[in-house]
RNA sequence: GCUCCGGUCGUCUAGCGGUUAGGACAUCGCCCUUUCACGGCGAAGGUCGCGGGUUCGAAUCCCGUCCGGAGUACCA
């Protein structure tokens, strides 16, 4: 029997990072497994429905990667995958009748404050909170008729069997077992005819012929409701598959109070979709062997259920960054600079810095500046267009030094500008050096031709020879004063390398400026 | 309160009865070198939450305990 997993996010608001590994365990066991990825929507709860959100989640899916076989966006042989447009086709309607036709579901008249009531009674005695019958699991059947020819509202209630185990095998965990009197009965449709996710999920999943029930292990107490569930349809039970979340700084569940957990927000700072998702996908699995680094192939090729981990890991952003600069050194200049010019016109991209604020400036730096970021990164669409060549010589310099598709904005600022902005601190200690004008000139008159290998071998036999005709020892004095005067700065690539990509134009006028 | 899940260097992890407890990020040092990186090498960092067992032998199995987390909604 073939895989098939879903992912069945609520369109409640932006996709989140826990979201998104999710969403990438089940298409990385789909591809291996050569099976088949569902999307689902689960907008049972209309008062959370938020429009913008189904579109949130395509968006960012097809950023990351994360490919479906099924969905509302792709149609398929279930659908629907709306639960909502399931819902108005009647599927929950018809399968709560049979429930309640075999006594495995019953109504409950119970108002609102009637529940408040029970809970606070529940409370006060210590025990455990929940409907555990309350007045209508066992109310007769001409007590349920009068509240209904009342009209008085109500709920379908999933009846829990009493005083037996239930049991469900775990494929991460193992067996979990509970007594069947400390699971509440679930409502499985709402007052408004809409059913819940302990319904319509598990209805779903058998008709849709999910093979793996794969979800964070915040479902797991749920567990038991869902596998009595398929118990009371007859219904064979999917493998349950509850995975360890991935939890913020302080070891509590990943929310947007950690600050950046919208997946977007990762890709609008220049993260590489198979970093992160290379990341991701080591929080909570690994391959079995030591390798981190991996590409998608190796992700989908290495990925097994049994390398899945039962403890919750933290997000390491530091992690993260070595391994999004892993990734792009991987890269040719070429595939670079197309990723960087996608990266800088994606609309997230820009809104992003744009509206981009500084909440922790590094103490003694000045707080990133969103506005100027972008239009570091606007340069080089500029220079590309006229001059890709230079462009990608730039970056192939700096490919190494850089962290973020945003790090190229600044770090190869200085090859597209008339004048680099020179640091101060730097002139002063550089610049104002006896033999520097001296050796500007020598070198500004001492261009190199030919490749850019004869070039780069050029200055460096130019300014190896002009330090032993002036009597330097070490190559830092004649070094230094020229990369300042370069670049403005006093760190970057080989200084013979980045002279040779200027070259002799650019070399001779910002030398003699 | 009740129910369940989890617990190996700061962090992510390997480990499945016999290992000097391995790797990666971060940190520090050295090498490379014109700087910064990259790369290479090395160091520091773990009494495997704790306490009992079982065993010749336990991070690994059992019991207890502590701590952390999740659920406890007509949300998912």
């Amino acid at each position: 029997m073939p895989v098939r997993v879903r992912f069945a996010p609520s369109p409640t608001g932006l996709l989140h990072v826990g979201a998104l590994r999710d969403a990438l365990f089940k298409f990385l066991l789909a591809k291996h497994e050569g099976g088949e990825n569902i999307l689902r929507i689960e907008d049972t709860d209309r008062s959370r429905y938020n429009p913008e959100s189904e579109e949130e989640f395509i968006t960012t899916l097809k950023w990351v990667g994360i490919t479906f076989d099924e969905g509302p966006h792709l149609g398929g042989p279930h659908a629907p995958y709306r639960q909502s447009e399931r819902k108005e086709a009647g599927i929950y309607a018809e399968l709560i009748t049979v429930l309640l036709d075999k006594g495995a579901a019953y109504k409950a008249f119970d108002t609102p404050q009637e529940l408040d009531e029970m809970r606070e009674f529940q409370q006060l005695n210590k025990l455990a909170v929940g409907y555990y019958g309350g007045n209508w699991r066992d109310a007769s059947a001409e007590a349920v008729a009068a509240a209904e020819a009342e009209g008085r509202p109500f709920v379908i209630r999933q009846r829990i069997p009493r005083g037996e185990k239930i049991v469900i095998e775990d494929l991460i965990r193992g067996r979990i077992e509970w007594e069947s009197d400390t699971i509440d009965d679930p409502v499985l449709i709402k007052a408004d005819g809409m059913p819940t996710y302990h319904f319509a999920s598990m209805v779903d999943d058998h008709f849709m012929e999910i093979t793996h029930i794969m979800r964070g292990e915040e479902w797991i107490s749920s567990a038991p409701k869902h596998a009595a569930l398929f118990d009371a349809f007859g219904w064979p039970r999917p493998i349950f598959v509850h995975c360890p979340v991935i939890v913020g700084k302080d070891g509590k569940k990943l929310s947007k109070r950690h600050g950046a957990t919208r997946v977007l927000d990762y890709a609008a700072e220049g993260y590489l979709p198979v970093a992160l998702k290379n990341f991701i996908a080591l929080i909570g699995w690994s391959p079995g062997d030591d390798t981190e680094a991996m590409t998608e192939e190796e992700l989908i090729s290495k990925f097994r259920l049994s390398g899945l981990q039962p403890s919750p890991g933290r997000f390491d952003l530091d992690k993260l960054r070595w391994l999004n600069g892993h990734h792009i050194r991987q890269m040719s200049p070429n595939a670079v600079l197309d990723e960087l010019l996608a990266y800088i016109s994606h609309p997230f991209t820009r809104t992003y810095w744009e509206n981009f604020v500084d909440e922790e400036p590094i103490p003694n730096k000045p707080p990133k500046d969103g506005k100027a970021i972008l239009a570091r990164l606007d340069r080089i669409v500029e220079w590309a267009e006229k001059d890709r060549e230079y462009v990608l010589a730039a970056l192939a310099l700096e490919i190494e030094r850089v962290l973020t598709l945003a790090d190229f904005g600044e770090a190869v600022e200085f090859f597209l500008v008339d004048a680099p902005t020179i640091d101060p601190k730097a002139a002063e200690k550089w610049l104002t050096q006896p033999h520097a004008a001296d050796l500007f000139a020598f070198i500004a008159a001492n261009p190199a031709s030919g490749t850019f290998e004869e070039a780069t071998a050029h200055y460096d036999a130019l300014l190896r020879k002009y330090a032993e005709d002036n009597g330097f020892e070490k190559l830092g004095p004649i070094v230094h004063p020229t990369r300042v005067k370069l670049t403005g700065k006093t760190t970057g690539p080989g200084l013979f390398e980045l002279m040779a990509v200027l070259g002799p134009d650019r070399l001779r006028e910002r030398l003699l400026a």
